[in-house]
Order: C-alpha cells, then sequence, then structure tokens
DNA sequence: GTGGGTGCAAACCCTTTGCAAGACT
DNA sequence: AGTCTTGCAAAGGGTTTGCACCCAC
C-alpha cells in the first residue's frame, strides 16, 4: 500500500520533505501521492510547511515547532520556540482570531558561516 | 516606463501584491514585471512574502513587520511584533546564523469570526 | 551601433483534475 | 455490483528563459 509507504518516508525523514522528493523515493504516480499527502493533511495526520522556494514540504505532525532553513547548503533544523507570550501579546493587539502561524528561520548553520 | 507603473502600483497598494494581481492592473508583459521585480528585490526596494497559496507577494520595505492572514476574506493586515527578545534567544538557542526570518498568522478577521 | 526597455512564445515545475482500470468484498 | 486503490494523460497556474524588436543616445 502507497499509503504506508508514504508514511513511512515521512516517519524516517528528519526533515519535511517535498512532493519531488517523495517521488523520487517512491515508485508511484504523483497523483496518489498528492491524494495521500491531502488525506494525512486532513487527518492532521502531517503538516505543511513552506520554505519559499515554490514547493511545499510536509513533515509528520508533532510537538509544535519551527524550522531554522540555511541558505547555502538546505540544512533544516527543529527548533522549540516558547512563544505563548507573543501569541497572546498578538492576540490581544489585533482583532484577529490566530488560527495557525508560519515561523521560519533562514540563514546559515554552523557549517556555513 | 513600467518600472514606475509597477513602483507606483505597490507604493498605492496596502497589502503585498502578487504576479497575477500586478498583471491585471498594468497591462505589460509578465516577463516585464518579474523582471522588474527581481530588480527591486535586489536593490532591497521591495520584500518577498508567501502564504501559502503558491504565489509570491510583493510590498515595499519598510518597517519590519509581518501579516494577519484572514483565511475566510482574504484580508490581510499588517502587525508590528516586539521579537527582539524573541531573536535574541532563538540566536543562542541555535548554532544558526539568522538573516532574516518570516512570520506570518493565519485566522479570521473581526468581520469573518 | 550599442544599450536599455519591452514583448512574445515556449519551456519549466509543481499541482490539480477527469477518467478509467484493476483488485478485492 | 460496488468500493477502494492506483495510474495515466491532460490541463492549470505561477515562474523562467531565450530571443528579437524598438527606441534613444
Amino acid at each position: 500500500m502507497i499509503k504506508n509507504q508514504i508514511l513511512n518516508l515521512l516517519k524516517k525523514s528528519t526533515t519535511p520533505i517535498s512532493v519531488p522528493e517523495i517521488i523520487s523515493k517512491i515508485s508511484a504516480n504523483k497523483t496518489t501521492i498528492y491524494r495521500e499527502l491531502d488525506q494525512f493533511l486532513s487527518n492532521g495526520l502531517i503538516n505543511e510547511i513552506e520554505f519559499g522556494d515554490g514547493k511545499k514540504r510536509y513533515e509528520i505532525t508533532r510537538d509544535h515547532h519551527h524550522h531554522l532553513v540555511c541558505k547555502n547548503c538546505n540544512k533544516i533544523e527543529d527548533i522549540e520556540i516558547d512563544e505563548k507570550i507573543l501569541l497572546t501579546k498578538i492576540k490581544k493587539q489585533s482583532n484577529f482570531f490566530i488560527e495557525n502561524h508560519s515561523m521560519e528561520f533562514f540563514g546559515k548553520c554552523i557549517n556555513c558561516q
């Protein structure tokens, strides 16, 4: 079952991966892959992240976290941020009801500095 | 000069706009528009933002700020965030040299709640 | 004639859609 | 028969590329 192949790939991956990456590793039609990802997304099984290169990336849903993206070697690291104070401030400050947010950091990893 | 038409449109706009939006308002070839935007970007005249719908959006560079995006009516509001503490924490916590970041908030605006 | 500004057509890449084939119940 | 899984081909939508044109200096 391709569904499981995709899930396993996502589980094994230490960083969010894009559909082209999934296709290169699983011999399945892209329609199938996009379809299953949609399912996973609506199940909340996976998360969608964007790093600004035109492809969406996916990772297994787990503790809320964000990413550090090295613009040189493309290394992606997780970072956990204590954003409670920030979020309550923003909610007070704005009239928006905030459902989710994106927060990614770009720069140079330790090896590329 | 199309360069100025694009700049004026961006200056007039109260929210970041996408290339398709620019094309609909300026009678110029898309190649020209992408080309000029590239120029503006490398001049630092404009900023690129992504809201996760597959199009990049552009706005005149000004005081650092972020966005609240209503998922219902697509209204976009600016928000200024005091992120100094957050950023210094992250820099200490990680070994990354952070050059820039994306931080956008999605939810429902006051009219759509 | 050289360079800047612009356009057109095509290609590219990620994503979506419509339809149909096969398998299993 | 009906449903679930998968694939194929095509189209869609944003972006990029290569080339040629035109106008001004």
